[in-house]
DNA sequence: CCCGCTGTGAAAAAGCTGTAAAAGGGCGAG
DNA sequence: CTCGCCCTTTTACAGCTTTTTCACAGCGGG
């Protein structure tokens, strides 16, 4: 948890995640996150537009050493896709890119 | 995959490879490539100029030993040629030399 | 011509991802 | 202490994508 406590506050078009008040707000309403899903997102947030892949992921968040058979963090993915999608349906903010992780991207853009 | 991990960025022509993010540039347009395929491609690209045999390639894409029966090679150039194709139409990045490897060039030089 | 080398489509095999659901844990209320 | 609730982790499996293998046709050099 105290994975959340230094960081900044961070936009990403209509997402606003204020990490160290446990805070993430979808167009000023607050998005309703438990502990692990707040801590995955923002380590995706820091990192948008870039793949990140799930061993890098799991340190961050986890906090210890990756096993590849663990499936944590695609559940966490789905998890947060899911609440997302309820909070902005239509909008595809985790992009899974297949071998390599995933990257986080509030516009639509290409890379 | 970590065989793209620490590597530096490379510019060859309009193709800018970055294999510790995952990502080919074309013309500034991301190239969508599997795991294979950008190892393959990262390869060749930091021995550009050069003709490099299967064997090698293999060795350092695949990470064993190359059976000379095995056409993998032969099939991943075949894919990157057709994907290049696609993104830089009538340009050609990978020469074939016969009998001997694979050579990429960013220019349009004969060797 | 001959024969090994290369290109390539397609099938088979291997591997990865999404997701539901079961199992495990922590914690506060009573 | 026990129960109930919620969160986290693990498991299972279907569906897909990628990788490997195979087959055959076309080339290329001797």
């Amino acid at each position: 948890m105290e994975a959340t406590l230094g960081r900044p506050p961070l936009r990403a078009g209509e997402l606003e995640v204020r990490p160290s008040e446990f805070l993430v707000l979808v167009n000023g309403e607050r998005l309703h996150l438990t502990v692990r899903e707040l801590e995955l997102l923002t380590a995706l947030v820091e990192r948008r537009n870039r793949i990140v892949t799930r061993e890098e992921l799991y340190r961050e968040v986890w906090g210890e050493p990756y096993r590849k058979s663990d499936r944590s963090v695609d559940v966490y993915i789905g998890k947060l896709r899911q609440k997302l999608e309820d909070a902005v349906p239509g909008r595809r903010f985790i992009h899974t890119h297949f071998g390599f992780g995933y990257r986080f991207a509030a516009d639509s853009d290409r890379r």
